[in-house]
DNA sequence: TCGAAAAATAAGTATAGACATAATGCGGCA
DNA sequence: TGCCGCATTATGTCTATACTTATTTTTCGA
């Protein structure tokens, strides 16, 4: 491999030094200057390896202080948000969608602080079902900031998911994975047992600091997320 | 903000662009030289600002056939794998830990697939117990390729989760996120009632190709895998 | 000795120019 | 008609240089 330095062959020898502890963990790395020397290229390509990494959660940069390999190692993975209908359908069923309800009301407490709103502002509060080949698939309860999706919006058709991701900007937002036992409403919706795991994303969704919705997804039994790195 | 032109500068444009649908959903947009010149900047600031839009999934860009606004947007969310240790100590919660199990045998059928292994090779099985501040919070259940960590290779004081996220290169892998109600087993190491629903996450990784190990994390009721974006 | 101002440093970024690479589509040939 | 290959095109990347910005270190004065 002795052609052009390319920012990928740069990483991979930098990862290589990282691996064989040639750079230690807590230990800081030549600056970008002397590795482009070393390396016989440009400081642009070395940048954008190391940068490439740091983002990768390899190494630690900043400004003035270098860049270190870090004591305990923080893996970053990303893995793609697809809204519900692409889900099923790239896994070869049939989705259909089913609204269950759509009207104005006070939100519960949780909701009202993970979007940051003052005093009783009353949301807008979609329910519905999402099915595959059609079972059951995921139950949608969401609250809407009514600013961004006022009534002339019908959900009838096309899911709020489908919708906001689709009209929307987003620029925030928070989630959380956990696995939640089926009550009484979800076993009859999600037509399953009672007390059954289910797997549930909380998000929220902000644009700029105006929140936007809170959103509860609980899929039927037996989903499982996955991703690659 | 009339100075420099900013590749941050650059995307916040696209993206309003993209948002106001100047840039509709399934259509192309200018090409890079172009817009360098609207923007009456390098083409190299377009080409970080598009390249980065593209990594979030807000355009898709191919060579020669040019960049454009994906008709169903998919949004890529990151979020950060710590070892479970520092996820304890990052709530402010003692962090302890107990082998539990320690040995080879020949590993489940799923197993021998995650890690496309051929033949019955034997692996080693570790099953241990993370506790945080006191109380059980994850269980861990993971098959080790036995070349990359021998018997030398002790796990009574060192998380095998730990140990591998330290000492080895990793290059690939899966993720799988899911809830599975508590089994007997699960219930006793976990102190919880049977049939609880728990959030659960089964791992593999590779370096190269060679498989080094897969992994089931299994956590306590209530644990909640929160991320930003 | 303490603290504020100045210098030094390393990463962050912009630019113009060049070449590489992957698709696409068109024209020509069988 | 059908297929191969070449020209075209947009993105991908590298280089060299310059300037910016955050942060640390040094220096110098009170």
């Amino acid at each position: 491999m002795d052609g052009p330095v390319t920012w990928q062959s740069v990483r991979a020898e930098a990862l290589r030094r990282i691996h064989t502890r040639e750079w230690p963990p807590g230990g800081q790395i030549p600056n970008e200057a002397d590795l482009a020397a070393e390396f016989g290229c440009a400081r642009a390509t070395v940048n954008r390896a190391l940068r490439d990494l740091a983002t990768s959660g390899y190494l630690e940069r900043r400004r003035k202080g270098g860049t270190r390999v870090p004591l305990t190692p923080v893996r970053k993975a990303t893995f793609e948000i697809a809204i519900i209908r692409q889900d099923v359908e790239g896994r070869g069923q049939h989705y259909d969608y089913r609204l269950l309800a759509d009207r104005l009301a006070p939100p519960p407490l949780a909701v009202r602080d993970a979007l940051r709103l003052p005093g009783a502002t009353p949301l807008r509060m979609v329910r519905a079902l999402h099915l595959a080949d059609d079972a059951p698939f995921c139950l949608e309860e969401r609250w809407i900031n009514p600013t961004f999706a006022g009534p002339e919006v019908r959900f009838d058709t096309i899911s709020a998911n489908e919708w906001l991701v689709r009209n929307l900007a987003f620029s925030g937002g928070g989630f959380a994975f956990y696995a939640t036992p089926a009550d009484a409403s979800l076993a009859e919706v999600l037509m399953c047992d009672r007390g059954a795991a289910l797997f549930a994303i909380d998000r929220t969704t902000f644009s700029d600091a105006e929140p936007i919705t809170a959103v509860t997804l609980t899929y039927a039994p037996g989903y499982r997320m996955v991703t690659r790195i």
